[in-house]
DNA sequence: ATACATACC
DNA sequence: TACTGGTATGTAT
């Protein structure tokens, strides 16, 4: 249907800037002429020529890919291929279509949102953003080949009547938690992925509605005035009309099961109890509260409900059936570009291997394995077979902050440096609502050809403060300077980032009694870095000696975590990789009923449960969908890089990590949550994992449970001072260690109020 | 650890 | 006149 994946070979154009017609409500438009007008628009100019050496860029990889694949023997591929086939079977051995994953995605969203609130801006062509730069258009300009990402003033010329609105960031903020109050009533643990968009898991949901009462999937058709006060105002009665004229498809997609009803003047509809039916209330509800149109995907994975949701934008939704044929034929013709992770270049590189849908992915396989880094390739076997994450990640801790922009032609030193300050301020205010340190700065420069350059430097203490930062920031603009001179830095962009952010219990003040106690007299000082002349030694005089006792706290919790990690390996001897993953082939295999007979069951003493390769922890439950489901949760978990908004390739990252060492996965950190969700939920036994010592602690009291910190936390100290002190609950001690890495656990939440001090400790 | 490229919204 | 800003991840060095 979305034919146009391969566009027409026009020489000279610069397929990187050519419309991009992949998103919804571009089908059968005149991409030549717009094209054309584009390239007019942009010919010549400094981002043009840019875009020109990026393409460049780009067909030197696939040069190179070429010669590559010239040297691939009928030998290689035959053994790349059966390598794939053995990655099929086990994939495919974990398929889970046990899930209903649901992504939401409003219409066209911030353009909507100035529609409702201007009506006559409603049958205009119009966009959101500026003359340089556009967020989104509606519908209308779509038409004309006007889009998000795109500026301003050539989707003036595509479109001369084109109504520019700025954007109003808060008003879409606020609609944003209207319907995120929705989300939750499907799903508490939502994951948004923008103001607009968001994945639920709907499984819980859906076992539940089954038993709901028709009450409870009865909803109201809004009140009848609308907030703009239009003419209907005294006529209540024609509510329905008014709604209906709103979103005329959302009552086409599913006829049979719509029911409407009038009681007293108020009209509502009484939702059923499929899939559907709840995704089409909850569309409804977004659109009764906010006036804006949703559109949904329901699929068994996040992969695939990403792509249906686009299917029948705007206002309407699509479910791709959980089976693996229904599976299979859908992704069989879905072009590459539409899946989520596969942008411009990877299509390009792949239509170069004559690669367009995702049965050429499957079909091509060997040779992507061959041509593609593991993680690619992984990604595209995952994506040919219609795999994704079945489960919806817990959503990450931040990994950086920056702040960013643009500007006319600016060389002068000084502006630069003002400008620099600026910028490092806007960082410091934003890291203090967030209560953030960093030890990563890292500066963007983009001068007035567009070519980018980043210059970071890392420090051994974390930073908060905007003199901290511009401390390190003016000296990589300075010495981007000094290597540019005596040419100036002619630029057009500034940014600053900050990154590598310290736990939450490294950036606590506590220390400071520690600190004062391990530097008596020192503790105001200057500590003794001098790596970068600072501007304000005063305010960062506390952070290297608390810094250098969590590091040794930190060091010796890694040397806990990595002794725990061999002695395991040394009783489960390829744990590695094959092992890890026959331990669910076999679960999955044989007898499904018969789990208690399976080598991942576990030999404790109450018959059911398998006890979980990747945390060692046992999972009660004879269910294998269930436990399949918690190894992917420790995979994602135990994984130390999670992208975000690659979310669907979750099980993509698994088979790599299963080459990880035991050693290296437990070192990748897995949260106490993870502890809680298999252990704690269904032990009564305590989940309080100290943060230091790792241990479990016996108790449930949190009094005692600090008094374990704290002591733990001291001990440290005392330790260096003079000789080893006990805590009286569950010493510390170098044995056993729980996998929980302290880094994601927050446990400051616990200690909070208890004083944690030296001289607490010798009271 | 650093730099750059890709991707997403 | 005019081609964003924020975050994460992958890849190479």
């Amino acid at each position: 249907m979305e034919n146009g994946s391969i566009p027409p070979k026009t020489e000279g154009l610069v397929s990187r800037m050519a419309l991009n017609d992949n998103k919804a409500g571009m089908e059968g438009l005149d991409r030549d002429k717009i094209n054309k007008i584009i390239m007019e628009s942009s010919k010549g100019s400094k981002f043009y020529e840019n875009e020109v050496k990026r393409e460049q860029q780009v067909n030197q990889r696939i040069d190179k890919m070429m010669l590559q694949k010239e040297q691939i023997t009928e030998q290689h591929l035959k053994k790349a291929q059966a390598q794939v086939a053995r990655m099929v079977v086990e994939l495919e051995k974990r398929r889970d279509l046990t899930r209903v994953i649901v992504h939401v995605d409003m219409d066209a969203f911030y353009a909507a949102v100035e529609m409702r609130d201007c009506p006559e801006l409603k049958d205009k062509p119009m966009a959101v953003g500026s003359m340089s730069m556009l967020s989104t258009s509606n519908y209308h300009a779509r038409k004309y080949g006007v889009r998000a990402a795109m500026p301003g003033f050539i989707a003036k010329k595509l479109c001369p009547n084109l109504v520019i609105v700025p954007t109003n960031f808060d008003k879409y903020r606020a609609v944003s938690s209207e319907i995120r109050e929705i989300f939750a009533d499907y799903d508490p643990n939502f994951m948004p992925m923008s103001l607009d968009e968001a994945y639920l898991d709907f499984t819980e949901h859906l076992e539940k509605r089954q038993s709901w009462p028709d009450s409870l999937r009865t909803h109201h058709y809004r009140a009848s005035s609308n907030p703009k006060g239009d003419e209907n105002n005294e006529l209540p009665q024609e509510t329905t009309p008014d709604v209906t004229d709103l979103s005329p498809v959302l009552f086409d997609d599913s006829p049979s099961s719509f029911l409407c009803c009038e009681d007293a003047g108020s009209a509502f509809e009484i939702f059923g109890t499929s899939v559907e039916e709840a995704v089409r209330e909850m569309r409804f509800r977004i659109e009764q509260k906010t006036l804006l149109t949703a559109s949904a995907g329901i699929a068994p994975n996040m992969m695939l409900a990403k792509v249906c949701s686009d299917k029948n934008k705007p206002n309407g939704q699509y479910r791709l059936p959980s089976t693996r044929e229904a599976v299979m034929e859908f992704v069989c013709n879905l072009p590459v570009r539409k899946v989520s992770g596969i942008g411009k270049v990877s299509e390009k590189l792949l239509n170069a291997l004559g690669i367009s849908s995702c049965s050429h992915l499957g079909q091509k396989m060997a040779l992507l394995s061959l041509l593609f880094s593991e993680t690619a390739w992984h990604h595209f076997l995952q994506v040919s077979l219609g795999l994704g994450s079945a489960f919806i990640p817990r959503h990450e801790e931040r990994k950086s902050m920056s702040t960013e922009r643009t500007f006319k032609e600016m060389s002068a030193a000084e502006e630069q440096l003002s400008l620099c300050r600026e910028l490092c301020e806007d960082l410091a205010n934003d890291l203090k609502k967030e209560g953030l340190k960093g030890k990563t700065v890292t500066l963007k420069l983009k001068n007035v050809n567009f070519e980018v350059k980043t210059r970071a430097l890392t420090l051994s203490y974390p930073v908060a403060t905007a003199d901290e930062i511009f401390a390190v920031a003016k000296d990589l603009l300075k010495t981007e300077r000094d290597n540019e001179s005596p040419q100036p830095l002619r630029l057009r962009l500034m940014g600053v980032r900050i990154s590598a952010f310290v736990s939450s219990d490294e950036k606590q003040p506590l220390q400071k009694s520690i600190v004062g106690f391990l530097n008596p007299g020192k503790a105001e000082l200057g500590p003794s870095h001098k790596e970068i002349p600072r501007e304000s030694e005063e305010k960062t005089t506390l952070e290297e000696p608390q810094q250098s006792f969590f590091q040794k706290a930190r060091a010796k919790r890694l040397q806990l975590q990595a002794a725990a990690a061999s002695s395991r390996q040394e009783d489960s001897s390829g744990i590695s990789s094959p092992l890890f993953l026959d331990a669910r082939n076999c679960a999955a295999s044989d007898e499904p009923d018969n789990d208690g007979a399976c080598g991942a069951s576990t030999s404790t003493s109450d018959g059911i449960g398998l006890s979980c390769p990747v945390c060692f922890r046992r999972v009660e439950t004879a269910d294998l969908a269930v436990f399949n489901r918690h190894i992917d949760q420790c995979l994602s978990e135990s994984s130390a890089q999670k992208p975000s908004q690659h979310l669907e390739e979750g099980d993509g990252r698994e088979a790599k990590r299963a080459e990880l060492s035991a050693e290296e996965r437990s070192l990748g950190s897995t949260s106490a949550e993870t502890a809680s969700s298999v252990n704690g939920n269904h032990s009564k036994s305590s989940s309080l994992v100290c943060p230091i010592c790792l241990l479990t602690q016996d108790s449930d009291d949190l009094i005692l449970f600090n008094r374990h910190v704290d002591l733990c936390l001291n001990q440290g100290v005392l330790h260096k001072l003079q000789s080893e002190t006990r805590s009286p609950i569950n010493p510390p001690s170098l044995d056993r260690c729980s996998k929980t890495n302290p880094e994601n656990v927050a446990p400051r939440k616990f200690v909070k109020g208890s004083c944690i001090t030296i001289d607490h400790f010798f009271r």
